[in-house]
DNA sequence: ACTATTGGTAATCGATCAGTTACGTGATCG
DNA sequence: CGATCACGTAACTGATCGATTACCAATAGT
């Protein structure tokens, strides 16, 4: 499942905010949450196969950590759809990418061409 | 249908990109993907109830325009999860809320409590 | 060793979604 | 006017999703 898909559940989106905190273990997260520890497993395998989150394997336990690089091809969408192309460049959305560790400029319309910042990454796990 | 869940589906935010470009007819969308016209009047109905573009009747044709503001959701979320809760501020994320024109701080635990930027906006639909 | 705890998986069910074809409505053009 | 174009909606279908209960494997504690 894709990352965005991945965020359409507003219970995934509430357990990668628990995440927040440092990494959790199952029983703890669905103890937090009014769903059954199934459902939260499901909900966790989802959320590894899109990258947003990883298990630490610890004896029985199982510690799922935050992985906030997967966001990057939101906040590429975000700031693609953000930009306006005809008002030049897209100075915000730029530094939530930076936060990224990830390049993701190139909005689409090939906006400049700096070669020396622009590596491989697509925008979008569909490009 | 919020906004994650209208950004879930692969076939509307390549919409949305076809929109960056200015508002179009129904027509002319459906024309550039590989769907039906029914089709991508649906998915145009569920990106208007999230907001994320409102139709402007002109005669006959209705041109459909991006609305990028309500995307504060999701820039929201990704600045929430970004930052570290224990490494201080979230210094990257805060600017592609100024690019979105609504206050989207408040990452969840009440990080600092400036009163003269706050102001209204939730950070996402279910809080 | 026995038992309790942690966590994933299988089977099942109901609900929702995305797509199509067919149809209806209002505006434009000859 | 009559024909056409643009757009939405209705009805229907196949697929996918989310949740639950029941079950199984592995580790930890006494």
């Amino acid at each position: 499942m894709d990352v965005f898909a991945a965020l359409a559940d507003p219970v995934r989106r509430e357990l990668l905010r628990a995440l927040t905190t440092g990494p959790s273990r199952v029983v703890d997260l669905s103890a937090a949450h009014p769903i059954s520890r199934p459902a939260v497993s499901r909900h966790l395998r989802v959320l590894a196969e899109a990258g947003l989150v990883t298990a630490d394997d610890r004896g029985r336990e199982r510690h799922y950590r935050l992985r906030p690089d997967a966001l990057a091809p939101v906040a590429g969408l975000v700031a693609e759809l953000v930009s306006e192309p005809q008002s030049g460049a897209a100075p915000f959305a730029a530094s939530v990418l930076d936060g990224l560790d990830l390049e993701v400029r190139r909005t689409g319309r090939e906006r400049r061409s700096d070669p020396a910042t622009r590596t491989s990454v697509p925008t979008e796990e569909t490009a």
